[in-house]
DNA sequence: AGCACGCCGACT
DNA sequence: GTCGGCGTGCTC
C-alpha cells in the first residue's frame, strides 16, 4: 500500500502554455477534489484546486502539495462540472477558469487566515423565517407559477413578461418554494447597479440576514465573505452578476437569470463566457429549473422555446391592468428642411413634453450617447477631433472642456481653435446627452433638468443620489443613455422619448436590431408604471425610417412578430442562432503583422475545417480597429454544427500556439466562443 | 503566464 | 568592467 496519494490539480496557466491540462503531485494523504490547495511549480508556489484524478499515468516524479487548505470544505463535484464544462467549451485553461472564479483573496490566504474568516461569518442566518407577507398573484402569474411546480422534469424555462408585469414575483415566489423545500437560490442580473433594488426587495420577502451579493463592486474582503456565505450554506440568496453563476452552492434548487437578453451576461475579456448560457447547463447538471426572464428575450433564447427547448411561460398584462405606453413615431421627414438637425427634438416632442410639464409629470429622454458632441469638426480644413491612438473621434465634453477618447481614455482640453490651420470656429457635430440636457433647458426653461449617465454617475453614491431625486419628484425631464433605460423603477415618468434611436437600424452588427429592439421596449417601460398615469403614458421615437419593420413591431409591442422576422433573417443569412460563431482575435502593433498571423492560422487549419464542415472567414478589423495604438484583427469560425465548431477549436488551441512563435510582434491571440458582436 | 537563464550595448 | 535589454525554455 502507497503512502503517497496521486493529487491532480488545476492550476492557474493559460490553456497554451503547454500545462492548460492538470499537474500531477502527492501528497500523504488522499485530497477529495475540490480542495483547495498551494503547489509548487517551478520555483513559484501557486494555488491550486484538486480535481478529479484522470486516467493518464502520472509523468515523472512528483513533487509534494505544498498545502491543502482542509478549513475550506471541497468545492462540490457540480461545480468541478461546471468549470471544466466552461474551461473547455470556452477554450480556457481549466485551472485559469476555476482560480478565475474564485474570490481573489482565497488565493492569497493561508489555512489558519481563512479558518479566522470563517469563524468570523458567525452561525448561520435563522432558516425558514416567516417570510413577508406575498402579494396575490395575477391569473397569468399564477399559472406560470403552477407551470413551473407541475409534473415533468425541472428544465429551463422562458418567462416571457412585458415590462410591470411582475416578473420579479414570480421570481419571488419561486424562489419561496426552494427555499420551503431547503434549498438556495441564485438570482442573476445584468449590471451591479440593477442589485440593490432587487436586494432590496428580497430582504423585504425573506429577510436581508438570508441574502448574499456577488459582485465585481465589492472589496476583496466583502466578496470573500459573501463568497463564503454562500460556500457553507449560510445565506440562502444568492444574487450577483455574471461571475455569480460560479458561485459554490451546496443546496441549490433554483436558478432565476434576469434580463436574459443582457448582453451584460457575456464576459468579454478572460474566458469569454456567457453566465446566461452556462446557468443554463448549470440548471441540467445540478438538475435544478432555470428561470430565464425578459420582455424581449435574446433571439437565441426566444429559438429554443420555439424549438420546444425551453418551456415558455408568458405574462401579457401588466399588474394592475394598465395599459402599456402608447407608441408613437414621429417622421423626422417632416421637419422643414432647414430647420432638420437645428435641434434634437421635433416640435410635438417639445410640445409633449410641456404638457407633462405643465401636469407635473416626469419625462425620459433617452440618448444612448455620451458627452456633448461626439466629434468636433473644422470647416476650413476638415481637420476632426480623432483620438491619436485610436481609429475613433474623441468626444466633446463641454462640461469639463475635453476631448475624450472613450476607448482608451485619452483626454486633452478641447482646443479654442483648429490644431491644424488655427481656424476658430471648430463645430460640434451631433449630439450626445450633455448637449441634449442644454438644449431641453433652454427649450422648457422651467423645466428642472437632470441628467444621468456614466459621465454622471462616476462617483460614488452618485446614482442613487440621482435616481433618489427622481423618485422624490425633483427633476421633470430626466435625460439618460441606456443606464437608466435599465431596470429602474420610475413611478411617474408618462412619456419616454428615444430621440435618435436610427443609427442601430443600418449598424454592421447583426445584432443591433436586436438590441434596438430591447432597450426601446425596456425604455419604454419606464413609462407609467405607475398604474393611475399609465393610460396617458407614451413612448416616443424620432425616426426617419417610420416604415421601418423594427418599429412597425414597435408599435404593436409585438415582440413576436419582431423575433419571427429577425430569425427569418437569421437564417437565410447563416447566422446565430441557426449556426454557431467563433471568433479568433490577434493584435499586434501593427494590422500586417496581426493579419499575417490570422491567415497562417487559416492555412494551419483550412484542412481540419474542411473536413468537419466548419468555415473560416477572411480576417478583418472590427469596427474600432485601434486602440491604445494595438490594431486588432479578427477571423470568424462558423459552423452549422456546434460540436465540430468546438472539435476544431479545441485542435486549433496547441496548434495556434506553436503558430505564434512565427510571428514577431504579435502581442496577443484569443479566441471569442459565441461572440456577441462580430 | 511567470520566472529563469543567457548573451550583447551604455553607464557607475 | 557591471546593469539590463528581451529572446527561448521550463514548470507536474
Amino acid at each position: 500500500m502507497s503512502l503517497t496519494h496521486r493529487i491532480s490539480a488545476a492550476v492557474d496557466t493559460p490553456q497554451h502554455s503547454g500545462l492548460g491540462g492538470l499537474l500531477d503531485y502527492r501528497h500523504d494523504t488522499a485530497l477529495p477534489p475540490g480542495t483547495l490547495l498551494r503547489v509548487p511549480l517551478g520555483r513559484r508556489e501557486v494555488p491550486a484546486i484538486a480535481w478529479p484524478v484522470t486516467d493518464e499515468p502520472p509523468v515523472a516524479e512528483l513533487r509534494p502539495v505544498a498545502a491543502a487548505l482542509t478549513a475550506l470544505p471541497p468545492l462540490s463535484p457540480a461545480w468541478i462540472e461546471l468549470v471544466g464544462f466552461a474551461a473547455g467549451y470556452y477554450q480556457r485553461s481549466v485551472g485559469e477558469v476555476a482560480l478565475a472564479v474564485l474570490p481573489p483573496e482565497l488565493r492569497r490566504l493561508d489555512d489558519a487566515r481563512l479558518a479566522k474568516r470563517i469563524a468570523r461569518l458567525g452561525p448561520a442566518a435563522p432558516a425558514a423565517s416567516p417570510p413577508a407577507e406575498a402579494p396575490p398573484l395575477s391569473a397569468e402569474q399564477a399559472a406560470a407559477l403552477d407551470a413551473l411546480a407541475g409534473p415533468g422534469a425541472p428544465g429551463t424555462v422562458l418567462l416571457h413578461g412585458v415590462t410591470g408585469s411582475g416578473k420579479t414575483e414570480v421570481y419571488l415566489q419561486a424562489a419561496a418554494r426552494a427555499l420551503a423545500a431547503g434549498r438556495q437560490v441564485l438570482v442573476l442580473v445584468p449590471e451591479i447597479n440593477l442589485t440593490p433594488q432587487l436586494v432590496a426587495r428580497l430582504g423585504a420577502r425573506f429577510g436581508a440576514p438570508r441574502i448574499a451579493t456577488l459582485h465585481s463592486g465589492l472589496t476583496p474582503a466583502q466578496r470573500l465573505r459573501q463568497w463564503l456565505l454562500a460556500h457553507l450554506g449560510h445565506a440562502d440568496l444568492v444574487l450577483g452578476t455574471r461571475l455569480a453563476v460560479f458561485a459554490s452552492l451546496p443546496r441549490l434548487g433554483l436558478i432565476v437569470v434576469d434580463e436574459e437578453h443582457d448582453p451584460s451576461f457575456k464576459q468579454q475579456e478572460g474566458a469569454r463566457y456567457s453566465a446566461r448560457d452556462l446557468a443554463v447547463y448549470r440548471g441540467r447538471i445540478e438538475g435544478v429549473p432555470v428561470l430565464l426572464g425578459s420582455a424581449t428575450p435574446s433571439l437565441e433564447t426566444w429559438h429554443n422555446a420555439e424549438q420546444g427547448r425551453y418551456r415558455r411561460l408568458v405574462l401579457s398584462q401588466r399588474i394592475g391592468g394598465g395599459p402599456l405606453p402608447r407608441v408613437r413615431l414621429f417622421d423626422m421627414n417632416r421637419l422643414p428642411k432647414d430647420r432638420a438637425g437645428a435641434t434634437a427634438l421635433s416640435a410635438p416632442l417639445v410640445e409633449a413634453l410641456q404638457q407633462r410639464l405643465e401636469r407635473g409629470e416626469q419625462s425620459l429622454l433617452f440618448l444612448n450617447r455620451r458627452g456633448y458632441a461626439p466629434v468636433l469638426h473644422c470647416g476650413a480644413c476638415s481637420w476632426k477631433s480623432g483620438c491619436p491612438h485610436c481609429s475613433a473621434w474623441r468626444v466633446f465634453h463641454k462640461r469639463d472642456r475635453t476631448l475624450r477618447c472613450h476607448h482608451c481614455g485619452f483626454t486633452e482640453r478641447v482646443p479654442r481653435a483648429c490644431p491644424e490651420c488655427g481656424n476658430q470656429d471648430i463645430a460640434a457635430i451631433g449630439r450626445g446627452t450633455e448637449k441634449l440636457e442644454e438644449q431641453i433647458a433652454l427649450l422648457l426653461p422651467t423645466a428642472r433638468v437632470a441628467r444621468i449617465d456614466a459621465d454622471s454617475t462616476r462617483a460614488k453614491g452618485a446614482l442613487e443620489a440621482q435616481l433618489a431625486a427622481v423618485h422624490a419628484g425633483e427633476v421633470d425631464v430626466l435625460v439618460g443613455t441606456q443606464m437608466v433605460a435599465k431596470g429602474h423603477d420610475f413611478r411617474r415618468i408618462t412619456l419616454v422619448a428615444a430621440v435618435n434611436p436610427d443609427a442601430a437600424l443600418f449598424a454592421s452588427d447583426f445584432r443591433a436590431p436586436e438590441r434596438l429592439f430591447a432597450l426601446l421596449m425596456q425604455a419604454g417601460g419606464r413609462a407609467g408604471r405607475d398604474a393611475g398615469h399609465a393610460a396617458l403614458s407614451e413612448l416616443w421615437v424620432q425616426t426617419w425610417h417610420p416604415q421601418h419593420a423594427l418599429y412597425a413591431a414597435l408599435l404593436r409591442h409585438d415582440f413576436a412578430a419582431f423575433a419571427a422576422a429577425q430569425l427569418a433573417e437569421r437564417e437565410a443569412a447563416g447566422l446565430p442562432p441557426f449556426t454557431h460563431l467563433a471568433l479568433l482575435r490577434a493584435e499586434a502593433r501593427s494590422a500586417e503583422v496581426a493579419t499575417a498571423f490570422l491567415r497562417d492560422a487559416a492555412q494551419h487549419l483550412a484542412d481540419a475545417a474542411a473536413a468537419r464542415g466548419v468555415g473560416l472567414y477572411p480576417p478583418v478589423p472590427p469596427p474600432v480597429s485601434r486602440v491604445a495604438d494595438v490594431e486588432r484583427v479578427q477571423m470568424l469560425v462558423e459552423s452549422r454544427s456546434r460540436a465540430a465548431l468546438q472539435q476544431l477549436l479545441a485542435e486549433a488551441m496547441p496548434r495556434l500556439h506553436a503558430l505564434r512563435a512565427a510571428h514577431r510582434g504579435l502581442l496577443r491571440w484569443a479566441v471569442d466562443v459565441d461572440p456577441l458582436s462580430i
